[in-house]
DNA sequence: GCTGTCCTATTGTAGTACAATCCAACACTA
DNA sequence: TAGTGTTGGATTGTACTACAATAGGACAGC
């Protein structure tokens, strides 16, 4: 029997936090930019070491770059960022997968479960709905991931989620029509059913890297046409991921 | 040509974080031990507002636990995060090494620096300095890690490599032979020098996992001994890794 | 023993202040 | 013109103070 941690109301610097990651996620904070504690502060009404507080943990999420004396600018987002962002996820959610496999966690409730995020997709895809569907698509994701019940891994890939969502938003590279989404999302799901370790290792993989090629092979042709684009100083990339 | 990042002076805060981050790993901060802020930046000489920001940092990485008006403690230590732990860093170390062999970062040169670190392990089991034979152990795993090139993975792992290094300190449990220790990482160099991607993995695979085992078992029977033991409240946990 | 009410310690947040530092603009020199 | 000081404004790093909000224990009353 899990205790419920009954829901605690955040502090006021999370909310600062979730305000500017999603700003970060949707691209309305470019990469490069620089977010000054003063304006923050006074944009959202806050004292500065609210802010402040927030930008230390945007940083440790990878999401800002932070230097001595300098500030806090909106991380870059280079191709190599995409690529190294897809191959990890796809060797831990292959890997949390596999554990849910194994410990016999893909039984009818959660086949059930996540038939019903995979409908939930369907729907969105019908209505053409894109936010939607990326949505959807994420919580197929995270409780597939979910059922490994390996709560470190399930964080690390929540962390790598928030990146994997970014490069979406951000790089608006990727368009695939909602049927190769959902019929994609349908093969996983037959291959999930069949509960077998190796094979749903593999099919979550190739789920995850599949797509990633191209928006990797876009953003590096972009790349190299407006001269390292968004990359900013690739040379100085230093932190970014998980801290 | 990597622009060196010229080593900027940490922060006051960094510094605090690095003097709460070791005292935790060695023990000298117990698990669910209360962080107070007027505390720590009386004892540390520092105001509380850098105090806080370490705290949060140091939440992020899973080393304290923070719930609204109620503070920071030590996250607790269980056998459970004993094994989630090692069974992360398995899958991480062992993609992070076969990502190396497929690339060809295995070559000669590579396998020359981590026949340095191998042998700083064999001079210090010499010795049976046994903080040493760990600094060492680290350092060679750390440097295996980073021939992957893959920097966010490089992250993940070094993230992970803090926590590993606190079960070993915290639960001394872990006390093997000085040879068998040195013996274990020969054998896996003798893998390395093969560079084929598939033993590679597999064999840092069984390196991780294979002492992990017996810590394991022995903090669950130490936990089914003392009743839960360190673990505070195994119900409550929350956050606890990359963030 | 249970319940409700206070009290105290601690956190959450705001605000101010000031030194340290960066950076860009400017001036100077060869 | 190119390169090299110099300077000043903007921003961060850190400290300090203040106060409301909350948690958790002590205590009284039943």
């Amino acid at each position: 029997m899990e205790q419920r941690t009954l829901a605690r109301p955040p502090s006021l610097a999370d909310a600062v936090v979730a305000h500017i990651r999603d700003g970060i996620i949707r691209g309305e904070y470019a990469p490069g930019q620089p977010l000054t504690e003063a304006s923050l502060s006074q944009d959202l009404g806050t004292s500065r070491g609210t802010v402040r507080e927030a930008l230390r943990e945007l940083a440790g999420l990878g999401l800002v770059d932070r230097s001595i004396h300098r500030g806090a600018v909106v991380s870059a987002l280079t191709a190599r960022d995409a690529e190294e962002i897809y191959t990890l996820r796809a060797a831990l959610e292959s890997f949390a997968a596999q554990l849910a496999a194994e410990r016999g966690n893909l039984d009818d409730e959660a086949l059930a479960m996540l038939g019903r995020r995979l409908a939930a997709i369907e729907r969105a895809a019908e209505r053409a709905d894109v936010p939607a569907m990326v949505a959807a698509d994420m919580e197929f994701h995270t409780a597939l991931s979910g059922l490994s019940g390996h709560g470190l891994l399930i964080e690390h890939l929540a962390a790598i989620q928030v990146h994997s969502r970014r490069v979406l938003f951000y790089s608006d590279l990727y368009r695939p029509t909602p049927e190769i989404v959902v019929r994609r999302h349908r093969d996983l799901y037959a291959v999930l059913a069949t509960g077998d370790p190796y094979q749903v290792s593999l099919a979550v993989d190739q789920h995850v890297t599949g797509p990633s090629m191209d928006i990797v092979a876009q953003m590096r042709a972009r790349e190299a046409g407006t001269g390292t684009a968004q990359g900013l100083d690739a040379a100085r990339r230093g932190r970014g991921g998980p801290a």
